[in-house]
DNA sequence: TATTGTTATACTCTATAACTATA
DNA sequence: TATAGTTATAGAGTATAACAATA
């Protein structure tokens, strides 16, 4: 049980917004705060048998958009060139993609999924999106268009500002 | 430039959700695929003056909560207790927290943020929170509001189902 | 025995800097 | 020179298992 000193309860309440936790420095931290526990709770949830969440993510859009190259998976994961180099690496070993070389550009290397792959992707989705699936059917329909409209402008936000800084 | 293959642009559009995203299965994925990159995007707009992500966030519930044990911290972050005490030391280390024996019980420890903790809270607030602060002030009211009422459901998805398992 | 916290160990994710190979 | 990718290195964050101290 936390420890909850007299007049820090509140805090933690579940109610709605006030227009001043709209205001944008106030939302800022609170916002940061909120997406860090959500998502490290939703990845501790994956289960043990399940693909890393990196390597799940990369492997997912690379079935979703088709062979990249490792560049290409690093701005679209807002990550710097050599941390995709290790995950794609990760990747090959357990078999999930393969690298080919170019047809005509030398320094490229394209990363396609394999079928063993493709089939690790709809297992791990099925077991580690069960969790978060039975969280959600919890919440109204509003609730729940909310948080998709929110993924939405979460998505919009990481896009600005140029590459990673 | 990222490689977008003819089919897939669509998937990354900025439209509002259809109500088929918001389906528990579907918004599931997209919702957790949305935080992390989300969350990777915010976290790397750290300056390298600031304290690291976890440790500023424990520093900041001891400011607004009062001293804590680390197992209550443990527990207000969703971590297991072993990484508490990592981030408790380091924070210790730069003087930015004290660790005391409970004056009854001598299995407990409460930590206490120092004065040199509070003003460098203060500080790092103000630099890192100013780039999502920047972000948000770009968007409607209405979508500031439904980022701020995000917030509220995550951490109440967050703090469901049983300590971290 | 149960609770609180720590130590030991290991893995994932991430970054920057420096390097190689190709264009 | 510029681009794509890798290697080398380091730090942060996290977990599980095993342990010590106290209740």
């Amino acid at each position: 049980m936390p420890v909850i000193p007299p007049g820090g309860a509140v805090s933690d309440a579940l109610q709605p917004p006030t227009s001043a936790q709209c205001r944008p420095a106030t939302l800022a931290g609170e916002l940061r705060s909120a997406l860090s526990v959500a998502t490290r709770r939703i990845r501790s949830r994956r289960g043990a048998a399940d693909l890393p969440d990196q390597q799940f993510t990369v492997l997912a859009v690379l079935l979703r958009k088709g062979p990249m190259t490792p560049g290409a998976l690093a701005d679209h994961e807002h990550v710097q060139p050599p941390t995709m180099t290790r995950t794609v690496n990760a990747l090959v070993e357990l078999g999930f993609v393969t690298k080919e070389p170019h047809p005509t550009d030398g320094r490229v290397v394209l990363v396609r999924p394999t079928e063993a792959g493709e089939s690790e992707v709809r297992e791990t989705r099925r077991r580690r999106d069960d969790w978060l699936a039975q969280q959600l059917k919890g919440l109204s329909a509003d609730d729940r268009a909310t948080l998709a409209q929110a993924a939405v402008l979460l998505r919009q936000i990481a896009a600005a500002g140029g590459p990673a800084r």
